[in-house]
DNA sequence: CTGTGTACTTGCAAAACGCAAGTTCTGATA
DNA sequence: TATCAGAACTTGCGTTTTGCAAGTACACAG
């Protein structure tokens, strides 16, 4: 009764979850630039609309990648946060940044922040999931 | 007059390339099964459609992710292969692969064919870039 | 010179997206 | 306690992208 999928391939299961082009974004704001809210992503440079920002946030929280933090009884101020389902896209993420430094055309800056990854990419994973799990608020 | 994209983001750089449903699938069948040519991609589990799959083909030779293989002067049987920028994605995959082994419900059969990966993520890159990178015909 | 296979193109309906404008709470202020 | 601003969505609608079916173009076999 919960089969909608083209296959069991776990590229394609994957793609089923944050194949588009937004989902990866709203990821990454919560993993790298600490954003939380409806108002914080809706305001990332890339410029997401509201439908399809509020129909995101609801299918990553159905999937189990994402979570209300605080249980808002209140809508206000409502916070997400990553499950560990979704910290566990870490890896992901740190090779596509590996990735675009190899082949895509970068600035500078980026190319440094990067390196510091390529140096070492066990640590910057375990920096960055320690970050994201300690604030359970 | 090349500035299409929404910002300099490498993951949004990356989204726009391969950020949708189909992209990556017919990049994993030309890595792990060896597909080369339309009507093979055609034939997938997933069912692309004629359109789009000509459309991606035609976006990933533009973005340098692919290549013809055999200087096609004749057009039946044109076969395409990956570039090092596409094979490059390899680490990527790796990693989709072993988040979905953690998180998604996949077969026993699945799971122990990502162990191998698990188990020595490195030597698997290098074994699938070996077979990728000398049938340069 | 006629079929057959391969590689696309085209047309059209359906779904997803992008944008602007509402709506609903909630907490603060008067 | 009435009002008001802010945050979090929802709705409508025009545009774009997809999905599916059908058609076209070109090489090679016989």
């Amino acid at each position: 009764m919960k089969q909608g999928n083209r296959s069991r391939c776990p590229i394609n299961l994957s793609l089923e979850i944050w194949g588009d082009k937004w989902t990866l974004l709203i990821i990454r704001d919560m993993m790298f630039v600490g954003k939380r809210t409806y108002g914080d992503f809706l305001k990332s440079e890339e410029g997401i609309s509201t439908n399809i920002l509020a129909d995101r946030l609801k299918m990553l929280t159905e999937k189990g990648i994402i979570e209300q933090s605080n249980s808002p009884q209140t809508r206000s101020g409502s916070a997400y946060k990553l499950t560990p389902k979704g910290i566990g896209l870490l890896p992901i993420m740190a090779e596509i940044y590996i990735w675009s430094d190899a082949h895509l055309d970068l600035s500078d800056e980026l190319r440094d922040r990067i390196q510091d990854i390529k140096d070492d990419r066990a640590s910057f994973i375990a920096a960055v999931t320690e970050t994201l799990t300690k604030d359970n608020s």
